[in-house]
DNA sequence: CTATATGCAAAAAGTTTGCATCTCC
DNA sequence: GGAGATGCAAACTTTTTGCATATAG
């Protein structure tokens, strides 16, 4: 079995967002002696597959998570949990595609995360 | 005179966002020996009191620019030439918010970055 | 003199690359 | 035997920290 299923088995159970070095370590922690520059390339050849979403964390960590579709799609996560939902945000594409095209510009990207507190974290639940 | 001024003054001149490390390069071009560690502590102090907008570029480095205003808002960022538009997004707001409580979730914060090229940089223009 | 600001260099953290090995064909 | 996959360690890049000096009050 090649690492490219260790990678791809760790993402498919992980709960939200996974950084490189969480992979890694969570792969090891299943016993299998894979390396982090595995991690890392194969999460770069995904990434350029298209088959994983990449997003910055704030502190200049990139985290990776499967892509469940390959439509363009946002994220809702909890940030005490992990957890995090795909949307599908028509309203923000609409709008995105607005602002941008006023401002004249073209070929848009956009990158839309939504973090907070799901319910089940709620601190006055 | 001291080099929050300095950092400050080259944020004002820049088209657009600038990494630490050019904001280092500007100030130091300019004659004034500043340090790198001093630039980064400065940003750092800048960015928590909300004087400037932090961006993680695509390759994990942070760019930075100046608030125009303290309220909550967007970019409109052109990927060739990185000229960026500060936005101001209600569409956005109440999406997210509504998006978000749909699904239980409180405390709601949110990214929203809109990547383009500009006309002035489009291909085919 | 004490506190803050600053610079330099070393240290961290995250990521990429070089190179040898190992496997599959 | 050769191509691609993998692991380890070294290299790199960006950012942070330690520590000594300089400056202000």
């Amino acid at each position: 079995m090649s690492r490219r299923d260790d990678v791809h088995a760790a993402l498919r159970e992980a709960p939200g967002f996974l950084s490189a070095q969480d992979i890694y370590a969570r792969i090891r922690s299943g016993g299998t002696p894979i390396g982090l520059a595995t991690v890392y390339r194969l999460l770069q050849a995904m990434a350029a597959q298209g088959q994983v979403d990449v997003v910055r964390s704030g502190d200049g960590e990139a985290t990776y998570r499967l892509c469940r579709s390959t439509a363009h799609h946002h994220h809702l996560v909890c940030r005490a949990c992990g957890r995090a939902e795909e949307l599908d945000a028509d309203v923000v594409e609409r709008w995105a595609q607005a602002v941008a095209e006023e401002h004249g510009f073209t070929a848009v990207d956009h990158v839309v995360e939504i973090i907070g507190t799901c319910a089940r974290c709620a601190p006055d639940d």
